[in-house]
DNA sequence: CACCTTTAATGTGTCGACACATTCTCGGGA
DNA sequence: TCCCGAGAATGTGTCGACACATTAAAGGTG
């Protein structure tokens, strides 16, 4: 499936430690589906494939496994994570309470500079995915991702340490696979828009219900989807 | 601090591999507080303290820090990990919000035979600390956990992998080292009886709002310790 | 022909060693 | 005396190799 990607000589992250890259390139190569969901990772091959060792690329991976991209059996080895439909479900509410919760703090506490900041990115978003007719929203990444930004304008650490730090590929992983859900893009639009105004009236109470009926939402939606195409669980 | 535990020859958790041997002891070091917070790690000594390479050790590290009990600095090396008072806040305030959501889920899909069992867990507890005279409750570990069992009842599989299997050491770790505050563990098991009437009653809604008071009036009982003696933290 | 046993192949777990970065220590200068 | 820089010491990052477990393949048996 991957064969001799090497080095790309230019313009790789350079982050100091090759386990720090690797992690990030094979994160890449999971949450952008060019690693089928499911499948058998080989510690060797994958060793072959970066050109290193094997040490760094565990630790790689076991920090993959932090992050529930990756799903490992002592003595066996790791696989690619594939949530099955209750799993994700579960993984939707989850995001419920605590980007909810996230919400509600983001109203309370964010400046009206951050929130100016917000405003920009739901209407480059807006400018794009018009052009794209509703399709293939959604793929942007970290600071212009609309939720990212929210759960960073909370003020808890720890929080946006879990949401945006671990939790957040897994998410995203699944966004990306799901892309193709027509008429949702709109919707999700309105709600966003939504969303803003109860962060701007610094609305806590109603920053968070509306939060939490749009990842509502968003869970009927993957529901949707999982009782059209019947699940395809390799494993 | 330690000097050559070296194998308890008997009675040693056997998981096959040393990683994961290793893991738990250091593990339950930190959670014990036999390894001061904020203490830096060396690699070299911890190997030779456990009378392993550093090749495990180095995994064992990592996945400590997933659970957030080290803090890593890439060259650097890990530290224990040394909440101020803010983060243990944003602990607890996460905490309100994932164990709200458990205990709401618990009260809805918990068997009576599941509630009887918690049940008992809770006479164990009130037998136990009537001896101790309300000093150094709750210093429960897993099934014996009322909260924990409170978490698997919820029937959500990723929610427990969150709250039991990450978070769980490091809240327990804060338990262990503010058991001396008085008085609080007679008022907390009365808020933990109401609890379990609610969830034996299968309603949701209380359940889940009695269990956010639960940890909100844990929560102020840490500011208050916090305001009585300034915060120690080293580094 | 199917099933179990044995054997080979692949892969994970662990180790010891070396290169480089960081930190500590010590000596010189203002 | 205090600050700064050079060198030593410690520690982390990385590598290659070996032992053992698991899995796949081959062969024998009912």
């Amino acid at each position: 499936m991957l064969e001799s990607l090497e080095i790309p000589p230019t313009a790789m992250s350079d982050s100091a430690t090759l386990s720090e890259n690797v992690f990030r390139r094979i994160q890449a190569a999971i949450v952008g589906g060019e690693i089928t969901p499911g499948s058998k990772i080989s510690e060797p091959e994958l060793a072959r494939v970066y050109g290193i060792s094997r040490g760094p690329l565990r630790e790689a991976i076991h920090r993959l496994e932090g992050q529930r991209l990756l799903v490992r059996i002592p003595h066996v080895g790791a696989r690619v994570v594939s949530l099955d439909r209750a799993e994700l479900i579960e993984l939707y509410e989850i995001r419920e309470s605590l980007e909810g919760m996230a919400c509600r703090l983001a109203a309370e506490r964010m400046t009206d500079a951050q929130i100016d900041e917000l405003r920009q990115v739901l209407e480059t978003h807006e400018r794009d995915a018009s052009f794209q007719a509703g399709v293939g929203y959604y793929q942007q990444e970290g600071d212009f991702d609309f939720h990212y930004r929210i759960i960073q304008g909370s003020g808890n650490g720890t929080l946006t340490q879990m949401l945006c730090g671990d939790l957040y590929q897994l998410v995203r992983m699944y966004r990306i696979h799901f892309s193709a859900t027509p008429n949702r893009p709109r919707q999700a639009f309105a709600e966003h828009h939504r969303i803003l105004d109860a962060i701007a009236d610094h609305d806590g109470e109603l920053a968070e219900l509306l939060m939490r009926r749009h990842i509502g939402a968003s869970k009927r939606n993957i529901e949707r989807h999982y009782q059209d195409a019947p699940h395809n669980n390799s494993h």
